[in-house]
RNA sequence: GGCCCCGUCGUCCAGCGGCCUAGGACGCCGGCCUUUCAAGCCGGUAACGCGGGUUCGAAUCCCGUCGGGGCUACCA
């Protein structure tokens, strides 16, 4: 049979990377396996739900390098796959399941409810619903329904009795119904809440296995046997582990970042993402770090999913991504995508030939650094104007008395010099510091801040050859003439 | 509180009864290189939560304990 296996975001935010690497782990499995990966959208929560972020969701996944087979925007045999267009199937479910009674009708108000809860609670009783209108009579309960009586629909959990299910990550699990309270399953204004519209779906969607994270794990005996009583085959589970902020609990909005646009805006490669995301809580080997997503396909598999959690730590994934940014994308590559970000930083498009300028320090500018947005302040004293002196950098660098020499004897000797290329710049300024007797760090760094208005930067000599010659001496006179002041 | 899950360096993983004086990666520390910053190279730091069993032998199996986490909605 094959792998059917599908992710269903819920479209109240933004993709998360608890929800990225959930995908990723099924992608991964169904691409192992010759399967079928499908995204639908859970899109119950009518309050919470927006077009906006469904789009942008969608748009993460693919942007990761997820690509989905059924599904939203793509189709297949099952419609929209989108739980807000199969209300009517929901409501012919709970039909069906108040038929064959495993629901019933519940006409509790949700202040009587909440009354119990705190009763049940004080006498040191489970606080779920204690099952009241379980015991109805089928005809008390249709008549007060067709008097229009607010109710709910709840589903009868098999009393008493335990679900036991084989996960694939954690083995056997077992769940006494004693604790599991009768759920709504169809709201009061008839629509669906997440575990009846998420079985239904996986049911009729053909899904072999769901993988998901673990914090549905005490959910799944119910839509075992929401299954069960549609008569539909089980899908198998695997409850991925959570991922941690650094304080050990459930990563969330408080720990920074938890959204992958963001990663994405602060110049992380998918690539890098990818590959970080699918090491939190699986590994390729017990070598290997990074990998192509190819290779990752290949060794792939759900059984061999680690069951405790993982805390994401972003200097790692920095660190991975500038491994990504060094290693495995090429200078073209890379000039293209720099670019956005660098225009980002500057706060305007740049021209062909503005970035242009650019090109050949790129090369440099690729091995230092950790994120794309680190490429616009490297290269701001390139393709703005005018510099700004980093206050901190002058201080430190431009009261040596050595200064004052250096940047004059700069200045004429670049003047005069004939050809400007990196290589005859360095010639000309090393000469000029073996004369000076400057050693080269105390005589380059006022070049440095003086040209680039700090003391980080590309290399120097590669710097100043992509700046120009006039835009260099003018540079070194502001300088000199700030000394003064 | 109840139920469930989890427990190897600070962090992510390897380990699936003897290859373990526990391996790799990030981080951190030190050194080399060096025009700054990076990168690179070399070296170092650091863990099987605890207590019982089972076994000739346990990080690996069992029990207990402690600790952490998740769930406990007409949210998903």
């Amino acid at each position: 049979m094959t792998p059917r296996l599908r992710v269903a975001p819920s479209p109240t935010g933004l993709l998360h990377v608890g929800t990225a690497r959930a995908a990723l782990f099924n992608w991964l499995y169904a691409r192992r396996h010759g399967g079928v990966f499908i995204v639908r959208v859970d899109d119950t929560d009518r309050q919470r739900s927006t077009a906006d972020f469904e789009t942008r969701i969608l748009e993460a996944l693919r942007w990761l390098g997820v690509d989905w087979d059924e599904g939203v925007e793509v189709g297949g045999p099952h419609g929209a796959y989108r739980q807000s267009g199969r209300y009517d199937r929901y409501r012919e479910v709970a039909a069906q399941l108040l038929e064959g009674e495993t629901a019933y009708r519940c006409f509790c108000s949700p202040e009587e409810l909440a009354q119990r809860r705190k009763e049940a609670q004080r006498a040191g009783r489970p606080p779920g619903y204690d099952g009241r209108c379980r015991s109805l009579k089928a005809r008390e309960a249709k008549r007060r329904q067709q008097a229009g009586e607010n109710h709910v629909v709840r589903f009868a959990m098999p009393r008493p009795g335990v679900t036991i299910f084989e996960d694939m990550v954690r083995g056997e699990v077992r769940f006494d119904h004693e604790v599991i309270d009768d759920f709504v399953i169809l709201r009061s204004d008839g629509s669906p809440t997440y575990h009846l519209a998420s079985t239904v779906d996986d049911v009729d969607y053909r899904i072999t296995h769901v993988a998901r994270g673990e914090d549905i794990l005490p959910s799944t005996p119910r839509h075992i046997q929401i299954t069960r009583a549609m008569s539909a085959p089980e899908p198998v589970y695997a409850h991925l582990p959570l991922l941690h902020g650094q304080d050990g609990r459930k990563l969330s909005k408080r720990h920074g970042a938890t959204d992958v646009g963001e990663y994405r805006l602060r110049g992380i490669l998918a690539e890098a993402l990818f590959n970080y995301l699918s090491l939190l809580g699986w590994s390729i080997g017990p070598e290997a770090t990074i990998f192509s997503p190819q290779e990752a396909v290949e060794s792939f598999d759900l059984a061999d999913v680690s069951s405790s959690p993982a805390v994401f730590d972003p200097v790692k994934l920095e660190w991975m991504n500038g491994e990504y940014i060094r290693n495995h994308i090429s200078a073209a590559e890379f000039s293209v995508r720099a670019r956005p970000y660098a225009e980002r930083h500057l706060g305007v498009p740049l021209s062909d030939a503005e970035w242009q300028q650019a090109v050949p320090v790129l090369p440099l500018v690729q091995e230092r650094v950790k994120l794309l947005s680190e490429v616009g302040p490297q290269l701001s004293f390139l393709l703005e104007a005018g510099i700004e002196y980093h206050e901190r950098s002058w201080r430190k660098v431009m009261r040596a008395q050595t200064v004052e020499p250096v940047l004059s004897e700069a200045l004429s000797a670049l003047g005069q010099l004939g050809e400007w290329r990196t290589e005859t710049i360095e010639e000309t300024l090393r000469g000029l510091l073996a004369r000076l007797e400057v050693s080269a760090r105390r005589g380059l760094q006022p070049i440095r801040v003086a040209v680039t208005g700090s003391s980080i930067s590309p290399p120097l000599f590669e710097s100043l050859a992509a700046l120009g010659r006039e835009r260099t001496l003018q540079r070194l006179e502001g300088a000199r003439a700030r000394l003064s002041r």
